[in-house]
RNA sequence: GGUGGGUUGGCCGAGAGGCGAGGCAACGGACUGCAAAUCCGUGUACACGGGUUCAAAUCCCGUACCCACCUCCA
């Protein structure tokens, strides 16, 4: 069976066909750089990283651009809000972003381009629009330039609306607007009201870009007139994609190939709200779980689903990956090691190539998991050397290999040291335990159990002997 | 008003006409000195009412409830 994805556009899995073989040219709208991030914010981060992973797997050259919005309304009252300037607050949260990506293992995209470093490439776009009559500055006087829907019929396309149908923005300001559905591609300067530093020279006057324009002007950029899929979260559809895909097809590009949106996560059935409190911030959820337990949480549901998030579904998919975890653990210490580059099985394969079945995928690991958990009571064999090396690359696709170098500990280097002193002093316990068990004093062995589990580790008899774990 | 999505067992979460995805929890068994881990086994699930079909969680019609978007949004 072929790749193939849901297409928003179209509304069906269809195969994938790239515009050129053996390349794909992706683009995703990151986040506007306005807050910290929570976990709802991180989930499309993570699931394009999937994305990306497994496009690569089956053997393309990806080139992924995900941008990040680092100039709009918000940004300048927020910094206003806190009394410092709009470029320093844009620049705090994107180092938080990306702290969070850091820590799920949310790889680096090819590019990450920002808003304020394509004003000229955004005015040349600007003025093909206008010079093919299908946006006009206004004529208030304000410096606004607007894209003209009804100077293109095919407006409505991606989301399948008719302009009529849709109702006029109530909060929105007419300004120089010809149809308040017109939406801005540069926005003038209001001088008594934003700080000059947020203002570019343009043949308008001074202003700075429209919320849509940048994505239009950065994926042609680096992507071309013509690029293969396009993502980000559902809300995006309408307006931000609607327009972006209406003011690239009017300047004459045909823009993306196949639109692919993740669900949201949501809390109490409700959309996570940048209002809300900071319990959802990512560095607060990782508090009570690791990256990669999160990861697991996201990666297991399907990126088109929605999710509802929980501490307890967290908690119990933290326990789903442990068991998968400990299994590459034991098959660790009776191999040595787990080699990477394990074989794909093919339930695996089959389930990401259709539309990146995630959940699947991590059925199929499961499944695998199990066969290598009855490996494992025979030693090592070259059977389980190859079970476990498969699950280690199953995994890697979905970013969850616990041998990542991105999961090596908060404290750096001082884990594997921390991890030398704990089995030197647990050890010397176990031995005593281990000449109690042989003496049939189990009352003392037992005790010596207890004594460390109460310092929070747990021991496990194997048949190589005791093993701990934290 | 317009455009979409959803409702699956104790819980999470797949599937999209025909063998009960998978995990968590629970229970029974094996293993163990006892545990833990692991393996084996155990489940009247598909919002409701009709319909189509040899066969419906899946398709059709209707109803209820929930959610998202309609120019700030992952």
């Amino acid at each position: 069976m072929p790749l193939r994805f849901y297409d928003t556009a179209t509304r069906e899995v269809r195969d994938f066909v790239p515009l050129e073989e053996g390349k794909v040219g992706i683009y995703l709208c990151g986040l506007t750089v306005q807050s910290e991030p929570h976990v709802g914010h991180i989930r499309s981060g993570v699931n394009f990283d999937v994305l990306q992973r497994w496009l690569r797997v089956k053997g393309y050259d990806v080139t992924f651009i995900r941008n990040t919005t680092d100039i709009d309304d918000k940004i300048l009252a927020k910094s206003a809000e806190q009394g410092r300037p709009w470029y320093n607050l844009a620049y705090a949260m994107n180092r938080e972003l990306q702290k969070a990506y850091d820590a799920l293992n949310v790889a680096p995209p090819t590019y990450e381009p920002a808003a304020t470093g394509h004003v000229p490439e955004i005015i040349e776009l600007i003025n093909e629009l206008i010079a093919r009559g299908n946006a006009y500055a206004a004529e208030d006087g304000s410096g606004d330039v607007y894209f003209d829907v009804r100077s293109w019929p095919a407006y409505g396309e991606l989301t399948r609306q008719r302009i009529d149908d849709m109702e006029a923005a109530t909060d929105a300001d007419p300004r120089g607007k010809r149809d308040p559905r017109d939406f801005a591609l540069w926005k003038g300067w209001k001088k008594e009201t934003e700080p000059e530093t947020a203002a570019w020279p343009s043949p308008w006057g001074p202003g700075r870009p429209g919320w849509h324009i940048e994505c239009s002007a950065m994926a042609g950029k680096y992507l071309g007139p013509a690029f293969d899929i396009h993502g980000g979260g559902v809300d995006l559809r309408f307006p931000h994609h609607e327009n972006e895909q209406a003011q690239s097809r009017a300047a004459g590009r045909p823009f993306a190939s196949y639109w692919l949106h993740n669900a949201w996560i949501t809390t109490s059935g409700e959309k996570m709200s940048k209002s809300l409190g900071n319990s959802l911030l990512v560095p607060s959820v990782l508090e009570r779980v690791r990256a990669i337990e999160l990861r697991f949480y996201m990666v297991a549901a399907h990126y088109r689903s929605h999710v509802e998030f929980s501490f307890e579904a967290l908690d119990e998919a933290a326990a789903g990956f442990r068991r998968i975890e400990g299994y590459l653990d034991r098959a660790a210490s009776v191999l040595g090691s787990v080699p990477d580059g394990g074989m794909l099985c093919a339930e695996f394969l089959e389930a990401m190539d259709d539309d990146l079945g995630t959940p699947a995928a991590v059925a199929a690991i499961h499944d695998v998991v199990r066969e290598g958990n009855k490996l494992l009571a025979g030693g090592a064999s070259e059977a389980l050397r190859g079970n476990a090396a498969s699950v280690r690359a199953m995994l890697d696709v979905l970013g969850l290999d616990p041998a990542d170098p991105a999961y090596a500990g908060s404290g750096g280097s001082d884990d594997g040291k921390l991890s030398a002193v704990v089995d030197a002093l647990v050890g010397g316990l176990l031995a005593e335990r281990d000449a109690a068990r042989a003496a049939k004093d189990y009352a003392a062995a037992d005790a010596i159990r207890d004594r460390i589990k109460a310092a929070g580790i747990e021991i496990e008899d194997t048949p190589n002997g005791p093993r701990w774990t934290v």
